[in-house]
Formats: C-alpha cells, structure tokens, sequence
DNA sequence: CTTATGACCTGATAGC
DNA sequence: TGCTATCAGGTCATAA
C-alpha cells in the first residue's frame, strides 16, 4: 500500500519506538517471508525455485541487537543494529509493522508472520495478509547496500531535474510508466505518480523523451512538493496504511486527482479522465494536463 | 538491450 | 443472505 510518503512516517514512528532498544527475542511464523542471505533466488520470488532456503538464525533476525537507527530508501525500511546487522522490510501492497507497547494487545493479529520482542517487553510485529512485501536479512550495511538498495534510483523525496532527466533517459515509453520505476526513481507509486503529473500539469500519456527541459523542473519540482506535503500529513491512508502506532494518515484529503475519476477538476472544473495506463489506472485531466507542454 | 504482460496473494465492495 | 466478479497503494520473471 504504501509509497514513499507512508514509508517515512513509518520510519520515523518506528525509530521512536526502537531507537536504543535490544531485541530480546525473534520469531517467524512464516520463512517464505523473509530472505536470508544465501537463501535461493533471494528476493520476491518465492516460487519455483526447488532449493530449500537457508536456516535462519536467531542472530540474522536482529536478537542480541541494539536498534541504532531506523533507515529508508524509497519504499524499503532498514533497520540497523550498533553492530551493524540490518533487518530490511518491503511492505509491499498491505504490509504493516506495528508495536505494542507491554501488557497491551495489537489491533489486530491476523497475518502476522514475524514478532520481535524487546528489552521493555514492548512487542514488534510484521504483518502482510497479502504478502507482497517481505524481510530481508543484511549481514551488514555494505551487504544492504550491495544486494538492495544499489539496485533502486536516488529517493524521490529530494530528486533534483537533472538527476530525474538523466536516469529517465530517452526513454520511449510513457513518463506515468517511468515514474513507478523504481530503478530510476524510488518511492513514487500509483498515488503520488498521478498527483505529482496533476501538480506538474503533464499528461501521464506524454512520452518520455519527448519531455522538454523546463517539464522536467516542473515535474522534479511537483514531485517533491506532493511528497513532502503526503509526510507532513502523516501519509495517506487509503484502506490498510497504519503508522507504527497503528494510526492512519490524513493525507487523503489532500488527493487531487487519485480515486476522483469522473469528478471535477480542481484547477479547470472540466471532468477527470481514468484510463488503465502501464497496467496500473490512472486519473488525470485531460485540459490541464496536456501531452505535450 | 528495452518494453509489455501475467503472476503472485487476500479482502473489500458492487451487483445480481 | 449469499454468490460471483472486479478491484486494490507493488514487484518480479518471462516473453517479445
């Protein structure tokens, strides 16, 4: 479910709630959620490998661990222990990392498939009813960033036009299409790649190459402002989004096109257009955004 | 190499 | 009430 701008108010609830705290005890309820290093494919694809995955210890969960910080790149949470092992968490379309605090019970626990404990006897959890997202265990930073987070474009939140330009390249298909990749960009996704082509007045049918230096500004510009207005909102919580404090974001309120397919435009009062753009559907207005500007 | 498509899952909702 | 069809915020392997 989430993007980058529920990622972040994740991270920062969560380091909150972490930060100096030991893990005291760690436990899967279901291996095929996390990878471990060395464990086949090593990644999402949990299916059609025949080799069995590793034996995940105690250790590779974070136990023993002192939680130093709470990291993020994109739409992927690090979280780095003072000697340096990390726990990496994708949450996918529904996943959810939440805490409770001792004594208390969770919301809900429905899909839980890993549970930490720490030191204050508080408890952490990470569920994912349907378990697109997953963990990843590090060894150490470098092991993170050489498997990960390389692997993923600079963090949307402080793009600059040059930068976007430069990994968007020529690129010959649709910019909507290039903003939900992440090898370009990371943490822009169905939401905010329509809100951030609303706010930078593009069509998201406009070809990516054909888009003109002063676009790129704009479109840079917009998506930075569409994030950082998302986070002061505390994200956008659609359905499932809970921070972890198991609180929803208010930032839907602020959508000026996503989900209004059919209503009016805010800017031009003309009719919102959806369409299935890059296999994902897609709100825009048809005046306001035109292919080529 | 680049680009497009289907697949992976569960749950909520709309329509009959 | 209960059934079926459709849709959902993400990413990957595979095919063209």
């Amino acid at each position: 479910m989430p993007e980058l701008p529920e990622v972040e108010t994740l991270r920062r609830t969560l380091e909150a709630a972490l930060r100096g705290r030991t893990i005291v005890d760690a436990r899967v309820h279901r291996r095929d959620m996390v990878v471990a290093p060395g464990d086949p494919a090593g990644g999402w694809s949990r299916s059609g490998e025949t080799r069995a995955p590793v034996r995940l210890t105690r250790a590779m969960m974070l136990s023993e661990g002192r939680v130093e910080r709470v990291d993020r790149l994109g739409k992927r949470l690090a979280i780095v222990a003072d000697d340096g092992r990390v726990i990496e968490i994708h949450l996918g379309m529904s996943g959810q990392v939440l805490v409770a605090a001792r004594g208390r019970r969770l919301a809900s626990g429905e899909h839980v498939h890993v549970r930490w404990r720490l030191d204050t006897g508080d408890r952490v959890v990470f569920r994912d009813p349907r378990r697109f997202g997953g963990i990843w265990t590090h060894e150490n930073e470098d092991a993170l960033r050489e498997r990960s987070w390389s692997r993923v474009g600079p963090d949307a939140l402080t793009i600059d036009a040059r930068v976007l330009r430069l990994r968007a390249g020529d690129s010959a298909r649709v910019i909507k299409a290039v903003l939900l990749d992440q090898r370009v960009l990371a943490g822009v996704g169905n939401i905010y790649a329509d809100e951030a082509l609303f706010g930078a007045r593009i069509s998201p049918r406009a070809v990516t190459a054909d888009l003109e230096p002063a676009t790129w500004r704009r479109l840079a510009g917009s998506i930075r402002g569409v994030l950082g207005r998302a986070i002061a909102a505390r994200g956008t919580t659609l359905r499932d989004y809970r921070d972890a404090r198991g609180e929803v974001g208010e930032g839907g309120t602020t959508l000026r096109v996503y989900g209004r397919g059919g209503l009016a435009c805010g800017r031009c009062g003309g009719e919102l257009f959806s369409e299935t753009i890059a296999q994902r559907t897609t709100t825009w207005c048809p005046v306001c955004q035109p292919v080529s500007a």
